[in-house]
DNA sequence: CTGAAAGCGCTTACAG
DNA sequence: CTGAAAGCGCTTACAG
């Protein structure tokens, strides 16, 4: 294949048009050098009127940074295109390309996945949306020289539980909200269905409804509260229709705790069947708002999560990572919780 | 920032470590040149024991190729990660980097940035998941020579709607057996509740729509056929929930053809809402096979769509583009209905 | 079958 | 404040 085409300026062409050296252009450019306001105007213009772009690729072999990062994504997960947005969002204007992968299997292939990426030396960084094992995450704590060669590896959500914040995506805050409101609204009988045990956010929700519930059975008020356990540990809503099935007769009437929508939608399922009503027998609460949650008859209960800003958020943190940064403090919440009929009528503070 | 560390290998040193020229090296790992086996084999050896990774940007500069290709999303489609998913698996395997873009606005707006992302010449190729006006699209039938300095675009779905086959993405041939098999259990008063003009998917479900009803009453048997127009036009459940409020009272029996589930669920919910049973007095269909339709009641009759398949088609179609090749074809089905209670009953072929 | 040499387009000490 | 020169790590005609 013969492509008979100009070949695109480069910064020597420019420089020759602006009768200066290729350096001065090269100064111009980056803003590095010391050079005259004059003489970077004209550089400018004339760059910007032929149309130049600096080749990246002699760029990055001079400065030898790739200028390049990766997101590792999984392919089931829907809301990760989301984050992928606003973390592409970040790195662009950061001056990144930003390239995805997605990685599938088990933990133990997921990792091995991140380790050859972080070892290929392509990327300066990676950002991982899916659980892996903590040792691929690079210690930002450590001297930089102890990563020699290998790209620094972050993940979305920190394995690090103590340094859970309300910025976090894994916050499980609203857990405690949810058990909270509908203990107040009389409920006494509880059930969690737990998402995996690989994702923080899925043990973190998990972990806060234990703690509600070891809290409501503290209070003398609310000491009658039944916990009738955490079943479930996949994000299969079928798994969530057969845990429901699996109840005794007596089991209503029941407050389900869902750790995302989807399981959710298997509870309402599995109660339908049963012939529990809902929000009579069986209220509900999900997870990440889904677009057809609230849509369901009764409509979903949820947690509206800012998936875009959570992604620009972890991709802020990678390049800071990257440059050697500390990393930003963003506390803000990203969660917000959408109150709908699944959790019945309730007095909302 | 300092990086003291231990420059990674380059051809140069693995040449010295085997012994041999650094041309050798290139010849031995390009497989280009003619090298004996002995050769190869002992450098190939070196290469690995050392870790070489050839240096992408230096290979980049010398052969001006870029080796990368870019994927363009919108931030609204969740299952456009899947179609991203089985994109990056073909470039990967084809040995190219592949860059995710996500643009967002009017169809404008986006073709503008795919125009941008096109003319920036960082990318052999750009394959666009969302609509975009056809004028960026490469004409591929063109001379090389045409296509000057510009990256290679692809669409994921073609606007040439006569080129349609089974194996696209927007091949809306189970329209018709939505219409035909309810025809056969007897109904007789059908609505569209369609998607956007600007997808081709959403415009290939309308005409089908159309043309099926057309058929059923040129049919003496079905001639009593009767539909009650196309509403919609937007990814928007909750219009699908107004086009049913405003439906006149004496509606149903109701046949309702969605453009996706996410507006079969709208329609499910605007239903219930006016006391209308499903599916008794209203039958639905979907597209999509979103997780939670299983988990509906009633379940949602829908298409599944292999959408990890459709994003590895189109992304062979554009590596083919890049380099020059024909078009692969590929004409095996990539969607298939799931029949579900929404329908009702059926005598499904 | 193998090697010496040039050059891809940048950036950056260094000299002026 | 500006320019001449070197060099990043590859690939590829070309010579032997």
């Amino acid at each position: 294949m013969i492509r008979i085409m100009p070949n695109p300026p480069t910064s020597r062409d420019v420089a020759r048009l602006a009768g200066v050296s290729q350096a001065t252009v090269s100064y111009a450019l980056t803003g590095r050098g010391t050079i005259s306001a004059a003489t970077r105007a004209r550089v400018l213009q004339v760059a910007e009127s032929v149309g130049y772009r600096p080749n990246l690729a002699a760029r990055s072999m001079r400065t030898r940074r790739t200028g390049r990062l990766a997101v590792v994504s999984g392919p089931t997960l829907d809301h990760q295109l989301r984050v992928l947005a606003g973390a592409g969002e970040v790195a662009t204007a950061a001056g990144y390309a930003v390239e995805t992968r997605t990685v599938d299997g088990d933990v133990e292939e997921r990792t091995a996945r991140v380790r050859e990426l972080a070892a290929a030396g392509q990327h300066e960084g990676v950002l991982t949306l899916v659980p892996v094992l903590a040792d691929v995450l690079t210690d930002l704590g450590a001297a930089v020289a102890d990563r020699a060669g290998e790209s620094v590896v972050v993940a979305e959500a920190t394995f690090d539980e103590h340094m859970r914040s309300a910025g976090d995506l894994a916050d499980a805050g609203p857990v405690a909200v949810f058990v909270e409101t509908l203990l107040a609204a009389g409920h006494r009988r509880f059930l969690h269905v737990a998402g995996p045990d690989q994702y923080v956010s899925a043990r973190a929700r998990r972990d806060a409804y234990l703690a509600a519930i070891d809290r409501a059975a503290a209070d003398p008020a609310t000491a009658d509260v039944v916990s009738l356990g955490v079943v479930g540990g996949t994000w299969s809503p079928e798994d969530a229709r057969l845990a429901v099935q699996a109840l005794p007769d007596d089991a209503p009437p029941l407050a389900v705790v869902a750790a995302n929508d989807l399981l959710a939608a298997g509870v309402l399922r599995g109660a339908a069947e049963r012939g529990w009503s809902a929000p009579g027998d069986v209220v509900v609460t999900g997870w990440d708002a889904a677009a057809m949650g609230a849509y369901l008859t009764p409509s979903l209960t949820t947690v509206d999560v800012d998936f875009t800003e959570a992604g620009r958020r972890a991709m802020r943190r990678l390049v800071a990572a990257v440059r050697g940064e500390p990393a930003p403090r963003q506390d803000a919440a990203v969660q917000r919780i959408v109150w709908r009929e699944s959790t019945g009528p309730l007095t909302v503070a």
